[in-house]
RNA sequence: GCGAGCGUAGCUCAGUGGUAGAGCUCCACCUUGCCAAGGUGGAUGUCGUGGGUUCAAAUCCCAUCGCUCGCUCCA
């Protein structure tokens, strides 16, 4: 990693916090690794992003229903999905020196293979030595589960064991039979969930990347068996087009398509839409064709048929899933990076635009700094900011708050008198903030308002009762 | 999880055993006729937390929590 993306990401990190984004959980008590706080403003955008992907995914569909399922679920539910047996990492642990190892890793360092054993258990070769130590007094590899574990009910006994889950999904395949018999869908269709996932990952790392907590959106879109290829195609086409008009460019999106020695056992495609992030290329969302392993798992786990009947074809069958899986969390945070700029503005008198600024230099004569947050204006947490040009002036304060409160019954939008107006203006630089719009003496004669683009600081002069056109029509059609 | 580095005000940081600081931010008033940092006044830190050494600890030692990087892992 270089110093540059280094130091952008740190500069991130401390907008997020200095403006209230997103920062550590629990702070005054020393904050907790993996947890996150989203602020004022970190809670409006990613509630933004939430509603733009459930009106894109279920509320602009015919053919996909919602669900919000419990967070905890029967612990079967993690046994059919193979959670509780896959979501493991072996340990070995040195009983000399007391220090654990990754079983898989110790072998693998000491030239051997770990062995698997006839009933599933794994075991350690011959002759395998502490790395520490060197003590060949080693424990069995064990497993130690990434689900969060918790007790229903009074009594903390093996019985009342629970989990937190650690994916949305699942809440839907098990869900699957009653959708069928209650809301009126037929094959294809679709249920789709957002809501909390928790992993206990041994290393949460890159800011927000990777989390404890975390938020997924996720669709499972059931076909008939044999069109999952076209439909897996489609799905990722329709999540791309979905990035972009959120404001995250294809250009900066790339399709990581899964060899065929990479797929889970049941899957007969996936593809990962990956972000260029400045700490790497890394995953968004992942999109797989599951086939029908999950239905089929919980059909023989709970006995309970997850069949559906076809009454185009007069077939009876388990439809064939797509599932386009993202992390809300992850989408957030992309958008805070692609939309981060620190540019060198012209000072009053110098011609010419913004240039990027060099990270750690000084702008040129005639130049100042300024960071500002390019958010797509539908994702950003204020469509537009009103100013009086003056806070001494009675008239144009009582002419700005009517126009504010007019404004705030559509957008979430914000008021401020204080401070000369430049400065007003990059505070909403900062937090990315579309629009500013200021009533000044030319509104008393004829009640026409600027407007000062963001990202161009440009104005133009339109009445007041066309400003909710304008911001309307920047916001779009998502 | 391992190794290395780091943790002082909201932010960026200075302070290496002897009375906790600067710049920016924030608040009030003034000023300000469109792009931050003009005036006056003000607020904010038991120096991450807990122990220990010492007459005395932000500073030295131990533990712990957190952050960054590398390895590892993964969504």
């Amino acid at each position: 990693m270089s110093e540059e993306t280094n130091l952008t990401m740190e500069a991130l990190a401390s907008l997020c916090k200095r403006r209230g984004f997103i920062y550590q959980t629990s702070e005054p008590y020393g904050g907790l690794n993996g947890f996150w706080d989203y602020g004022p403003l970190g809670c409006e955008l990613k509630r933004n992003i939430r509603e733009a992907w459930w009106r894109a995914m279920v509320h602009r569909r015919n053919d996909v229903v919602g669900l919000d399922s419990a967070i905890i679920m029967h612990p079967r539910v993690w046994e059919a999905s193979g959670h509780l047996e896959g979501f493991t990492d072996p340990m070995v642990d040195c009983r000399a020196c007391r220090r654990r190892f990754r079983a898989d890793q110790l072998c693998e360092e000491q030239g051997a293979k770990l062995q698997k054993v006839p009933d599933g258990r794994l075991r350690l070769p011959e002759g395998m030595k502490c790395p520490s130590c060197g003590s060949p007094d080693l424990t069995e590899p064990r497993s130690f589960n990434l689900m969060f574990k918790t007790f229903v009910g009074p009594v903390e006994d093996a019985s009342a064991v629970a989990y937190l889950r650690p994916e949305t999904a699942q809440g839907i395949f098990v869900d699957f039979p009653t959708i069928v018999n209650t809301s009126r869908v037929k094959v294809p269709f679709g249920i789709a969930q957002i809501g909390k996932a928790f992993r206990n990952e041994i290393n949460p790392r890159n800011f927000t990347f990777r989390s404890r907590e975390f938020e997924q959106m996720e669709l499972e879109y059931f076909v008939r068996p044999g069109t999952d290829a076209q439909w897996h195609e489609y799905w990722v086409n329709e999540r791309i087009k979905w990035y972009a008009s959120i404001g995250l460019p294809e250009g900066r999106l790339h399709r990581y398509v899964y060899a065929a020695d990479e797929l889970a056992h049941y899957a007969s495609a996936c593809v990962d839409i990956t972000y260029e992030f400045p700490f790497g290329t890394q995953e968004l969302e992942g999109i797989a064709a599951r086939g029908d392993y999950d239905l089929r798992r919980h059909q023989e786990y709970s006995g309970k048929s997850f069949e559906y009947f076809d009454a185009e074809t007069n077939e009876r069958y388990l439809p064939h899933v797509i599932e386009p899986s993202a992390g809300v969390d992850r989408i957030a945070l992309a958008l805070l990076c692609e939309a981060y700029r620190e540019e060198w503005v012209p000072t009053a008198g110098v011609q010419g635009g913004a240039i990027p600024a060099t990270p750690g230099g000084t702008p040129p004569t005639g130049y100042e700094p300024r960071i500002v947050m390019r958010l797509a204006p539908c994702v950003a947490p204020f469509k537009a900011a009103v100013f009086p040009l003056l806070k001494n002036k009675p008239p144009l304060v009582e002419r700005a708050q009517r126009l504010f409160e007019d404004l705030r019954r559509r957008w979430p939008v914000f008021y401020d008198e204080q401070g000369a107006i430049g400065r007003r203006y990059r505070r909403q630089d900062e937090i990315g903030t579309p629009f500013g719009v200021t009533v000044d003496f030319q509104t008393l004669d004829d009640d026409t308002v600027t407007i000062r683009d963001r990202d161009t600081m440009a104005q133009v002069r339109v009445p007041a009762a066309e400003v909710a056109a304008r911001i309307e029509a920047a916001l779009g059609t998502v």
